[in-house]
DNA sequence: CGCTAATTTGACAACTCTCAATATTCGTGG
DNA sequence: CCACGAATATTGAGAGTTGTCAAATTAGCG
């Protein structure tokens, strides 16, 4: 497994938080980790547990949320390939407060904290790196806190906003593009019900601001868009 | 200045982020670092701003907020006493996603960011208490986000258990103990309007868990406080 | 005692969720 | 190519929670 294991190292490398390591030390890691499959559906890691190793998803994708009584679940991140997650948890020794649950079926890398440790306290270029990423994590929560701040109206402008950036091309006056997921996993990527998304999305489109067309959406009036997303409402 | 530039940095190296630092670096931070005073209700840093300078209050008290189209606040965090703020946005170059304001009037120390930079990148041990610093942020608003995906009465449930343990005595059966501050500032803290935390109170008080004299509580079920702060309610 | 600020209470509106019913879409097999 | 069934979306009615506004009450203090 000599090919796999350089494959790993320096697909570890690669990856922003362990790219200050040298080859040798990625190595070490690679060696150490491990590499499970998990379906759609299943939890990763339990509320309360304590970890001895950091993650990385290869492939799938992920969400942390807190299970409140009655079943309701609060998203406090997402999880996507190649960003390292529970890391703070692990570093820091502390208890994970919520549950790490599969969202589409992952290649799930763990790898052991202690090297990380070790590597920390001897290498001042990691030790810089991991501060970058747990101050990145941080900033990228604050920015969620905020979101959440905001009522469904403008989660999904924000939303719809990034993706007229991202994936939009020119139609018309307006800016046309796919929405890129299924409109249920939307809403729970937006902490909404399918629901309230849907009655969003008619709201927003009888106030002449998209019209939707099944997964299509045409932005016709980006002005307001972007009002909306900085929680404005449409009188305001 | 001599014996206000040695306190400063005494102090300074007392501070959990800086404990790394020697005095010679403790005392380039003190030279460098400027008081000033604010009172109350001032707006400290402004949304969207870049930084120069890491803060900490060495009196007083502060937070970080959202200001809402409309006026209404969203509490990001509550700033204490020593402990460093904006440490994060300033040490990344990003925007500072919220205001921030002191709530009670404040000595605020402004350290700039240029050395501490320079101390990360030639001592590694500092940089380590720098990345535990930032983790330790992202623990912190991580339960905080759990806190605030509960409803009114959990959360002061929350506080109301914090407070019976650091501050409760016997009384009776049950734990009695003085709040601490105006209901209208627990209110603030804990993100709710006065209205709405008078009448969580009132049924807190006509479910039995507590009874309110003024500013003075007695817990007659901790049983159910504690239940009630997991999110269940009363009935389930 | 009287004034001001803090707290409580009531009525109501806004928003989102839940549950239930209906409509639409999509893939599969006839 | 169409029909059917399952998954996905939409719509409607109603409930729950918190915020807003206004008024009443209470507490604190000179």
């Amino acid at each position: 497994m000599n090919i796999e294991r350089k494959k790993l190292s320096a697909y570890l490398n690669s990856i922003s938080l362990f790219s200050a390591l040298d080859l040798d030390e990625c190595e070490l890691l690679a060696d150490s980790a491990r590499q499970v499959v998990r379906k759609a559906g299943q939890i990763l890691l339990h509320e309360g547990e304590t970890l001895s190793y950091v993650y990385i998803l290869t492939t799938g994708s992920g969400a942390c949320y807190f299970l409140r009584p009655g079943g309701k679940k609060s998203i406090i991140y997402h999880i996507r390939p190649d960003r390292p997650f529970a890391v703070e948890v692990a570093l820091m020794g502390s208890r994970l407060s919520g549950v790490i649950e599969i969202t589409e079926s992952a290649t799930v890398l763990s790898i052991p904290v202690a090297p990380i440790k070790n590597f920390m306290e001897s290498n001042a270029a990691f030790a810089n790196q991991v501060a970058r990423y747990a101050m990145d994590s941080y900033l990228r929560l604050t920015d969620f806190l905020k979101d959440l701040s905001f009522g469904a109206p403008a989660r999904l402008s924000r939303f719809l906003f990034r993706r007229a950036l991202e994936a939009g091309t020119p139609h018309g006056d307006g800016i046309s593009f796919d929405l890129g997921l299924r409109k249920s996993a939307l809403a729970d990527y937006l902490g909404i019900t399918p629901e309230t998304l849907s009655r969003t999305f008619s709201q927003l489109q009888s106030e002449g601001v998209i019209s939707v067309e099944g997964p299509r959406i045409i932005v016709s009036n980006v002005r307001d868009l972007v009002r909306l997303s900085e929680g404005f409402y449409k009188e305001d």
